[in-house]
DNA sequence: ATACAGATTGCCT
DNA sequence: GGCAATCTGTATG
């Protein structure tokens, strides 16, 4: 594991794993991404983390050790990835957002029939989880042993520098800064503040 | 039991 | 920019 990176790396505080996975590599099979963009998500003290309010089925994974890939479905359609942090039990993880692929560019396309260019294969999070393959059934899969079809390689320091700001989407606690990304870079995702979602104004027959 | 909001995306005007 | 798609977790009666 010349490479790879030991637990240690995600068991600190999460607002500091979170800039520096900007740059490493995720690698799923044929596919490998580089992060360009993350969310940090505390647990127990985020309004905003799917832990806020404890433990169930869903975020189990959170509440687990660090290294883990906490893979959650949303919106009825959609999956997204996180890298769980932090010591076991404190369920905070990073949202991984946007990256730009660098190993496996056909699958990635074929994975995506809808991008517009290659700058938009994992531009968002639920894209990321495309073009990586990554759904339900690997929820839970530890980065950090060597057997894991998932692995997570250090980059090198990113030239771009990190730039943060408020996260996206949030209904609540969206405005505390812990969105990173590396400035400049054209696969980072642009920032929507939350909207309500309109009242469908009759119900469907 | 029923209602609604959600760590999103893609298609439409 | 607006809005539908689609389903699960959580709140409320």
């Amino acid at each position: 594991m010349s490479d790879g990176v030991g637990r240690t790396f995600f068991e600190r505080p999460v607002l500091e794993v979170a800039p520096s996975v900007l740059g490493c590599v995720l690698v799923h099979g044929p596919v490998a991404v580089r992060l360009t963009e993350v969310e940090a998500y505390d647990g127990a003290e985020d309004p905003g983390s799917h832990a806020f309010r404890g433990r169930t089925a869903r975020n189990a994974v959170m509440f687990g050790p660090a290294g883990h890939v906490y893979v959650y479905f949303t919106y009825g359609m959609h999956w997204c990835a996180n890298l769980v942090c932090g010591p076991a039990g404190r369920a905070s993880a990073v949202l991984l957002r946007a990256g730009e692929v660098v190993t496996g560019l056909e699958v990635a396309r074929s994975r995506r029939p809808s991008a517009r260019g290659d700058r938009d294969l994992a531009r968002g999070p639920a894209r990321l989880a495309t073009v990586l393959g990554l759904g339900g059934h690997d929820n839970g899969t530890d980065l950090c042993d060597a057997s894991s079809p998932l692995r997570f390689r250090a980059g090198a320091r990113p030239t771009e520098s990190v730039r943060t700001g408020p996260r996206v989407g949030l209904a609540r606690a969206g405005d505390r800064p812990w969105r990173f990304w590396l400035d400049g870079d054209p696969t980072v995702s642009t920032y929507r503040p939350y909207l309500p979602r309109r009242r469908s104004a009759a119900p469907r027959p």
